[in-house]
RNA sequence: GGUCCGUUGGUGAAGCGGUUAACACAUAGCCCUCUCAAGGCUACAUUCAUGGGUUCAAAUCCCAUACGGAUCACCA
């Protein structure tokens, strides 16, 4: 009996080689420094802020070089499958205008380098698999769950590291015959890979981002193919899948970093050149005294879809990530406000090495900067597409009143410094209530009156002004001039710094009979401009909410 | 426990042997101003986890310690 011979007894279907796959899946034919990558995700039904921070990341890096990115998703743990969570992953990359230049959705695939969905391509690492069984480097091992655990008992006891290695590794040394016989008889079997190394030598490994690191080198025999489903495990999937499909950079979280060398053991058993890895920081969450792991469970923030629902815009939220991703994108965003992010050039190297807290302040602060910058159709269409999922109310108001929303949302936004008060669209309705009569005839109203609080008087000043200065068309610097002939004749100063000089020869200033207009109009003290709030209400309007 | 990674203000961080230790967010104060959102200005680390070295000189190089994190599955 031979290794060809086992390896035959195992997949006695396949009959393709690597070379076959090889000229199937070919070099790429990409300019110089393109880089190709990919996105991982298992469909497990959520995606996480980590997650994204690495698609992110893996966009820009193909985008800025003219690259691939690809979308593949790793379903090999069929057991943890959830439905619809390929969607959450499809929605979430369209949401975000993250869309991937290779993927397979509905069956379809796009691309040259697919199938893109791991369960599909089980023929093709049985290809790679016979051939390492046939070149002596994997073995099928007949151990049970049960005898592993045990084994690790009994290292754990003894204050050995875990695994399945040196004299652990029992099926290791079983003959060729041995194990021709036992999968004879039906035995259950998994496959695993006859590592090289010696655990006791290092290796020095370059990482993209953390940079030149040593490892010990791999002695583990690893599973790689799964006794049930006849799958690969993570490990050797990855091996073949960057492999086959010419990924030059592999984006991943930190957590990875202590099975390089099991990644690097298998590709040189191939005699493939490994990819590059950039293995990314986790992102933190400071939970009381500790810090750990942002966590889907515990941390709202931790899941896209909390800022969907929100409502922050999708260049906030892409923003936001950069700028933990890599420190002098902040830099280059002050001073290419409106390019894509994908011009810049996204340095693996500048990846904290540290891992990040998430700055809710800072998103607003990106965001609100974001918001001001939109033109008001812009605005509106994004208000709206919101709105329809998240505030279906609000959408039939906001679409059925259409340019007058628009003008609502234009206030102070067409010049030099726009104003910047909503953080994300679920904010706006807030700010603007008072604009809408449905919304103002249901809402709760608070007259927050500041200095003036005598009910008479706020009422002869507002009714005087409206009867008597009040005029739609006034441009703003009448409408102003006439606020401070009102003032003035009820006793007010027309200009506050008048009356700081000589309080006792005033009742107040001009600021506190505008307030009292202003709040008798929309019963808030703090608004956008009143000149562009009366004259957007109109003076019919007004004059019906006054009574 | 083994292995690996990390530690600069409230947060993200710049810094690569000689700097007043950038910048942004947050916070506070002032100015501007009809209110607010902004905008402008100012303040905010005698110190870079700690302790030792090396050096004329260290946040920057070396060593140790502490603390935090990751990983050790037929999960990814």
């Amino acid at each position: 009996m031979t290794n060809k011979d086992l390896a035959n007894l195992i997949f006695p279907d396949i009959d393709l080689t690597i070379e076959d796959l090889e000229k199937k899946y070919p070099k790429r034919d990409l300019k110089e420094g393109a880089k190709v990558t990919r996105i991982a995700p298992s469909p497990t039904g959520f995606m996480h802020i980590g997650n994204f921070m690495q698609l992110v990341i893996d966009y820009v890096m193909a985008k800025n070089s003219g690259g691939v990115f690809m979308l593949r998703i790793e379903d090999t743990d069929q057991a943890r499958l959830v439905d619809g969570a390929i969607d959450v992953i499809y929605n979430t990359l369209d949401q975000y205008g993250l869309i991937a230049d290779e993927y397979e959705k509905d069956g379809k695939i796009v691309g040259n380098y697919g199938p893109y969905v791991q369960s599909e391509r089980k023929e093709l690492y049985h290809v790679f698999l016979k051939h390492l069984i046939e070149i002596g480097r994997a073995y099928p091992c007949f151990c049970s769950k049960e005898e592993t655990d045990a084994v690790a008992e009994i290292q754990k006891k003894e204050g050995l590291r875990t695994g399945y290695y040196g004299r652990y590794a029992k099926c290791r040394n079983l003959s060729i015959d041995e194990a021709y016989e036992k999968i004879k008889n039906g035995e259950e079997y998994v496959i695993r890979f006859k590592s090289s190394g010696n655990f006791n030598k290092k290796f020095k490994f370059d990482d993209a981002k953390f940079g030149t690191i040593e490892l010990p080198e791999n002695d583990e025999d690893i599973v790689i193919m799964k006794a049930s489903t006849k799958l690969p495990t993570y490990h050797f999937a990855h091996v073949v899948d960057d492999y086959l499909m010419k990924t030059t950079h592999v984006v991943r979280g930190e957590e990875w970093l202590s099975s390089v060398p099991k990644h690097i053991d298998m590709f040189n058993a191939f005699g493939f050149k490994p990819p590059k890895y950039v293995h990314t920081s986790l992102i933190l969450k400071k939970d009381g005294d500790s810090v750990r792991k942002i966590s889907k469970r515990k941390d709202p923030e931790a899941l896209m879809t909390f800022y969907v629902e929100k409502g922050y815009p999708s260049k906030a939220v892409i923003d936001s990530v950069m700028t933990i991703a890599n420190s002098n994108y902040e830099e280059w965003r002050t001073g290419h406000p409106d390019n894509p992010f994908t011009d810049f050039e996204f340095s693996p190297k500048k990846i904290s090495k540290s891992g990040a807290f998430f700055d809710m302040d800072k998103l607003d602060n990106i965001s609100k900067n974001i918001i001001s910058r939109m033109n008001k159709d812009e605005l509106y269409e994004e208000l709206y597409k919101w709105a329809e999922t998240y505030d279906k109310e609000f959408a039939k108001l906001v679409k059925e009143n259409k340019d007058y929303t628009i003008s609502i949302l234009n206030i102070e936004r067409e010049q030099k410094k726009p104003r910047k008060d909503y953080v994300c669209y679920s904010d706006v309705k807030e700010k603007v209530w008072y604009m809408f009569d449905e919304l103002y005839e249901n809402h709760e109203k608070v007259y927050e009156f500041q200095n003036i609080k005598d009910e008479k008087e706020i009422d002869s000043i507002v009714n005087t002004y409206f009867d008597k200065y009040y005029d739609e068309n006034d441009d703003k610097e009448t409408w102003f001039e006439k606020i401070k002939d009102l003032s003035e004749e009820f006793g007010y100063a027309r200009e506050v710094k008048e009356y700081k000089e000589n309080p006792e020869k005033y009742k107040g200033h001009v600021g506190d009979v505008s307030t009292v207009i202003r709040v008798r109009v929309t019963t808030r003290s703090m608004t956008p401009d009143l000149y562009e709030i009366l004259r957007i209400l109109g003076k019919e309007r007004i004059l019906k909410r006054l009574g």
